[in-house]
DNA sequence: GTTATGACCCAAA
DNA sequence: GTTTGGGCCATAA
């Protein structure tokens, strides 16, 4: 890709999210070579065009939390999505890192 | 060019 | 468990 922006890095990887695996935003940070850019991976998500095709609801963060930093951008409709993909949450409402996180290397 | 904001992460209280 | 402060970098204005 000739686009070195980090938008489209961080796109990729998340499109690149198979079905019933999650990914954090530290692990596409530092797939994004940018292990400190973290935060930039959810504006990005946030800013995402719908015609990205961008499974954002994959991405949490490190502790396998629902992101949305609350209700404002669809925290049921994430875990609505996750459940459907066959990811499943704990009775914290969080997401099973050690048996859902994606693993790039393992595929 | 600068300033402000942010779907985060980490550490400390 | 929550809250507060600091840090990093990119996007938008």
């Amino acid at each position: 890709m000739a686009d070195n922006s980090a938008t489209q890095r961080i796109t990729a990887l998340v499109r690149k999210i198979p079905r019933g695996r999650v990914a954090t935003y530290g692990q596409i940070a530092a797939l994004a070579d940018r292990p400190r850019n973290s935060r930039q991976v959810g504006s990005v998500l946030k800013s995402l065009p719908a015609d990205s095709h961008v499974p954002w609801h994959r991405v949490v963060n490190s502790h396998g939390r629902i992101s949305g930093r609350n209700n404002s951008t669809s925290e049921g409709l994430q875990r609505c999505l996750l459940e459907s993909e066959g990811v499943q949450l704990n009775d914290a409402g969080r997401i099973d890192l050690a048996a859902f996180q994606w693993k790039p290397r393992q595929r």
